[in-house]
RNA sequence: GGGCGUUUAGCUCAGUGGUAGAGCGUCACAUUGACAUUGUGAAGGUCGCAGGUUCAAUCCCUGCAACGCCCACCA
């Protein structure tokens, strides 16, 4: 019983009232005299929901032949707490899921949360900073304890708030991305690749962040605008190359220039001294120069640019390493040994123009690559990583949006995706972080310096095969945390699920992961399960601030959903969401959530009107024979009819993702068809004898339709006045069926 | 350098080849009435700018501008 609520009280009568007529003795609405109030029922309710096993397709009470509904939640980190978007993503994903279970659907919605490695090993290592604890002083396995610890206590928050936010999802089935049997297909995966001749070992400049001590690939780098100088430096009198980083120089092991550019083709072959080291570097002629830029000449450092590098490759040119993994400059560097690189590069160019080397200095506005995780710059460096070829992958992936298997939704999605596969690199999937899938990978401890000496399995070889003697050692390594997300739809599964519940129907995000993690998700299924995962793509707009700006929890411009949610209930802060997401980016209004409240207000005193007025024994649903359609009064006519047509609408907007359209044609048709057109007209219908009993009918039908029709959107005040109904069963509107 | 998106009422946004719409806000009136978290009504828009197609353009085409986002191995 709600608060406020009153079953004996008696409907005060009204002699100026017209329609209160000769009902004097008519019990006051179930829904009692007060306002609702989410707060004391959304929990109840919830946990109704839980309790009746429901979120669990193998229980619902769907015909035999019944297909599989099944949604893939994108999982959240276990860093994360509940922001916009996971509000709009999950309220979303819980009204289809809602929808299909109404249809009568086996709807299984699968939670999960991600093991998030740089997020988390970045998150405890700042706790354990604040202890004055470093992860070096306490050694590999206690820190990995420790993370474990921390996501004990607070890796299911989120799953928490998205229980608040009402998802209806099967907790039941709740994985982790770190679960044994997940790190299981991990592995497999990984051997899989191997086997396949896809997945191998190289020593390549990759992106490395100086903070995290890892590697990172590039779609985990974000970009930074800084202002720098474009420093022209002369090296002899014919060589001048232009550069921004005039450190990396101290590395530098060729000069290129096009092959094409007539100026320089008769300085191809030759060689030029490089200053401060001395040393002699060759002149090469390579393709990627652009003679336009700067003096045409590009010093090449192999070692701390990736571009360098494929030119260093080409050319057969060595590799001087002059910064370290900690950003430092190494014995290389000569003089400048144990600078922090951007310290040296002030060094540098002090000693370069002493030597009346520096012949021009533009300012020059630049990007740098910084880690998406931590924010700190980016330095190429030279590191033996595992590599995933990407060439057959890629090409699975792009076939099955080319042949519409997977339709991505808007279609103009489809471009970024295309662009991304079909320019690709291959995937650097190591990192040399500890929290995270260690790779199956086991090396020779008596050859350790051979990089040939390894077994690719599951676990460790009893008997080396290289040396035969010793006991092998797991490599340190572990997998980018991508490449485990990318296998959620079927690791996230078991073994009699995947029979079951795959392939899912439609993945729904945002548009900043679609080649991070869903091309990555289309190509694992197509190969490991020879199938997409899911047969649409939704992408959906971002919520920023209402100035258009990101929200972000660092730069304070945030809004937390949670605030709604504990002030006006899920309902509202649900219907915020949808009434804003039309498809294109969001623009946070305030006003939506107003408009939220007065709308649950609305229904609630809508649905305590209708219930005032049914007669004792009457039951909901109306049956069909008792709307007597042949004696309709005009008002009774239009407003069946509109509610059929708006019934057809919704279940086409949903199937087609146009939710915000689904909730507004509903808020137009109850709000102003029902409520101020047909409940003002009923009350002089109900007072009349003979139109009585079918205007009453005829409010309880589209009462109970109307609750069906927007559970999905609002289940919280949707089901906690269908509760109120009297009606044959107890089941709950959950599982009611949308017919 | 390339691509994409947006530009409509005071604010946030829908929308259509033929009198321009919503939510919120504003103003007036209504108050024992399911609901004042309300009802009725009103004010408020050369639909970014310039061309073009058309009988007709806010909508289609071209160009421009502003704002935003993404991609790129021009150092």
């Amino acid at each position: 019983m709600l608060p406020g609520q009153n079953k004996v009280g008696i409907v005060e009568t009204n002699k100026h009232s017209l329609y209160m007529k000769g009902m004097e003795t008519k019990k006051q609405s179930v829904l009692g005299a007060g306002a609702y109030e989410p707060k004391a029922v959304e929990q109840g309710i919830y946990s109704s929901w839980e309790k009746s096993g429901y979120f669990n397709p193998d229980n619902l009470p769907t015909e035999k032949d019944a297909k599989a509904y099944v949604v893939y939640m994108p999982l959240p980190n276990v860093t994360g707490s509940l922001h916009m978007g996971h509000a709009l993503d999950n309220t979303f994903q819980d009204i289809t899921v809602r929808y299909h279970r109404m249809r009568g659907r086996k709807v299984l919605w699968l939670p999960g949360t991600d093991h998030a490695g740089i997020a988390t090993q970045y998150v405890v290592e700042k706790e354990l900073r604040k202890q004055g604890i470093s992860r070096f002083e306490i050694g590999r396995e206690k820190f990995i304890e420790k993370v474990w610890e921390w996501k004990t206590e607070y890796g299911g928050r989120i799953l928490e708030q998205l229980r608040r936010l009402g998802c209806s999802a099967d907790w039941s089935r709740t994985r982790f991305t770190m679960d044994p049997a997940y790190a299981k297909d991990v592995q497999k995966a990984f051997i899989h690749y191997y086997e396949r001749g896809w997945l191998y070992r190289g020593y390549r400049t990759v992106n490395w962040c100086t903070r995290c001590a890892t590697s990172l690939s590039e779609l985990e780098l974000e970009y930074k605008d800084e202002e720098t100088n474009l420093w022209h430096i002369k090296y002899s009198d014919e060589v001048t190359v232009a550069t921004t980083r005039p450190e990396t120089m101290l590395g530098d092991t060729a000069i290129a220039v096009n092959p094409h550019d007539e100026r320089y083709q008769k300085l191809v072959g030759k060689k030029v001294t490089l200053p401060i080291t001395g040393r002699e570097i060759p002149i090469v002629a390579d393709e990627a120069i652009d003679p336009k830029f700067g003096t045409g000449m590009v010093k090449v450092t192999p070692a701390h640019d990736v571009l360098d590098f494929e030119i260093g490759e080409r050319h057969k040119l060595p590799m001087i390493v002059v910064i370290d993994g900690r950003g430092k400059m190494t014995k290389e560097a000569g003089a400048y040994e144990g600078m922090k690189s951007a310290d040296a590069r002030a060094a540098v160019v002090e000693e370069l123009t002493k030597q009346g080397r520096i012949v021009k200095v533009e300012p020059y506005p630049h990007r740098v690559s910084v880690c998406y995780r931590c924010g700190s710059s980016i330095e190429p460096t030279p590191s033996a990583q595992w590599f995933l070829s990407m060439r057959e992958l890629a090409k699975l992936a792009m076939d099955a949006v080319h042949s519409k298997k997977v339709a991505i939704h808007p279609e103009r999605f489809e471009k970024p995706y295309f662009d991304w596969l079909g320019n690709i690199r291959d995937w650097t999937v190591s990192r040399q972080i500890w929290w995270g899938h260690r790779i199956p990978v086991y090396f020779c401890k008596n050859k350790a310096d051979d990089e040939k000496s390894f077994v690719v399995a599951e676990t460790a070889p009893k008997k080396c095969p290289h040396c035969g003697t010793c006991e092998m050692e797991q490599a340190p390594d572990v997998l980018d945390t991508w490449f485990s997300s990318a296998l959620w739809p079927f690791a996230g599964l078991s073994e009699s699920d995947k029979e079951k519940y795959y392939p899912g129907h439609t993945l729904i995000t945002a548009r900043d992961i679609l080649n991070l993690w869903v091309a990555r998700m289309i190509y694992s299924g197509l190969e490991f399960m020879g199938t997409a995962p899911f047969k649409n793509v939704l992408i959906h707009g971002t919520i920023m601030t209402k100035e258009g700006k990101r929200m972000s929890k660092s730069l304070g411009t945030g809004i937390d959903p949670m605030k709604y949610i504990e002030e006006y209930g899920a309902d509202v802060a649900r219907f915020a969401v949808v009434w804003q997401a039309t498809g294109q980016d969001i623009r946070w209004d305030e006003t939506a959530v107003v408009g939220g409240r007065k709308f649950t207000n609305k229904i609630w005193n809508a649905a305590k009107f209708v219930l005032g007025q049914i007669e004792e024994g009457a039951m909901f649903p109306v049956a069909a024979g008792a709307l007597d359609a042949e004696r309709f009064s005009p008002a009774d006519k239009a407003v069946v009819e509109s509610l059929s047509k708006l019934k057809k609408s919704v279940a086409h907007d949903i199937e087609t993702f146009e939710f915000a359209k689904a909730l507004r044609e509903f808020y137009d048709f109850f709000w102003h068809e029902f409520c101020d057109g047909y409940l003002e007209a009923s009350k002089a219908q109900l007072a009349n004898i003979t139109d009585a009993p079918r205007t009453r009918a005829i409010l309880m039908h589209v009462l109970y339709e109307s609750l069906v029709v927007l559970h999905p959107f609002m289940p919280f005040i949707t089901e906690a006045i269908f509760d109120k109904l009297p009606k044959k069963t107890n089941a709950l509107l959950l599982i009611e069926q949308w017919k």
